[in-house]
DNA sequence: AGTGCGGCCTGTCCGC
DNA sequence: TGCGGACAGGCCGCAC
């Protein structure tokens, strides 16, 4: 499933090839979505140039003059570049047709993702508007996370999961990092000192940066823009992992669930 | 304000 | 082998 680094990858892969083309026309087939795909958004974009190609957590931000396409890949979507002419699959939702003859093309079996549009500046919309720093900004550093905790109780894996703390990590990469930083997933998050919290932070960035640089973990019905999977799936430590033994000590991995979602941790290692 | 939960979907997996 | 049902998953929006 896209999760950050899936969506930065898309994004560095689509941006220069997307950038300066004028979008001639919007083929909406299926515009029942998370929400709705807003019957403007068509018109808004036709005869448009696309301006810039930007991210804020898992929302892409396709930009014109005007205003700007949020998407967002849900749990199964792709955005992939096809000539005007291939037939759409089952799934294959929306076209932008672009002057040229090529196509970007939004396919999301499952519909849990999102093409809204927005006028205005995007750190302005109401989706957006409320995240926390993104993992890569200044802004997001131990500090700010144990100054955020304080008086918590909620399992810290929750708390990294929440939008307005950090944007943007989904449930496999909360898992991952936990793992990497020894730090048990159902600890209250108030109660972690700020070292530790410091450290968390570090490896929240390298594991990101490091599944970027590998251009997205291969989960599921993930591919790239170029149709490849992503290469990062053989070095997850921890997500999927359950009952399997632990990659630093071998005791074996255990799995349950943490605030509504699949959580796998080492009973020795991860404290 | 913080916390927990329901709901949206469908491909995949498991058990019969 | 085929079929039905449970499950996963992001994350908003609501209830407490």
């Amino acid at each position: 499933m896209p999760e950050l680094p899936e969506v930065e990858t898309t994004r560095r892969e689509l941006a220069p090839r997307l950038i300066g083309q004028r979008i001639s026309r919007v083929l909406i087939r299926e515009p029942r979505l998370r929400w709705p795909i807003p019957p403007e958004l068509a018109e808004r974009l036709e005869g448009h140039r696309i301006a810039g190609l930007g991210r804020r957590a898992k929302y892409l931000l396709a930009s014109t003059r005007d205003g700007t396409a949020l998407i967002h890949l849900g749990m199964a979507g792709s955005l992939r570049i096809v000539a005007a002419g291939e037939p759409p699959g089952r799934h294959d939702h929306v076209d932008w047709r672009l002057e040229g003859g090529q196509c970007l093309r939004y396919r999301d079996p499952r519909r849990f993702g999102a093409m809204l549009w927005w006028e205005g500046p995007p750190a302005g919309h109401p989706l957006l508007s409320r995240l926390g720093p993104e993992p890569f900004s200044d802004a997001f550093h131990g500090g700010w996370l144990y100054e955020r905790s304080r008086g918590r109780r909620a399992a810290v894996k929750s708390f990294l999961m929440d939008g307005r703390i950090v944007a943007g990590m989904g449930n496999i990469y909360a898992n991952e990092a936990l793992f990497e930083a020894a730090i048990h997933p159902q600890r209250p998050a108030g109660r972690i000192s700020r070292a530790r919290y410091g450290r968390l932070a570090a490896v929240i960035r390298g594991i990101l940066a490091r599944s970027i640089g590998a251009g997205g973990t291969s989960f599921r019905d993930y591919v790239r823009t170029d149709g490849e999977p992503g290469s990062y799936q053989a070095r997850l430590m921890a997500y999927d992992r359950a009952r399997e033994p632990c990659l630093r000590c071998g005791a074996a991995l255990r799995g349950s669930v943490v605030g509504q979602r699949s959580t796998v941790w080492c009973p020795r290692c991860q404290r």
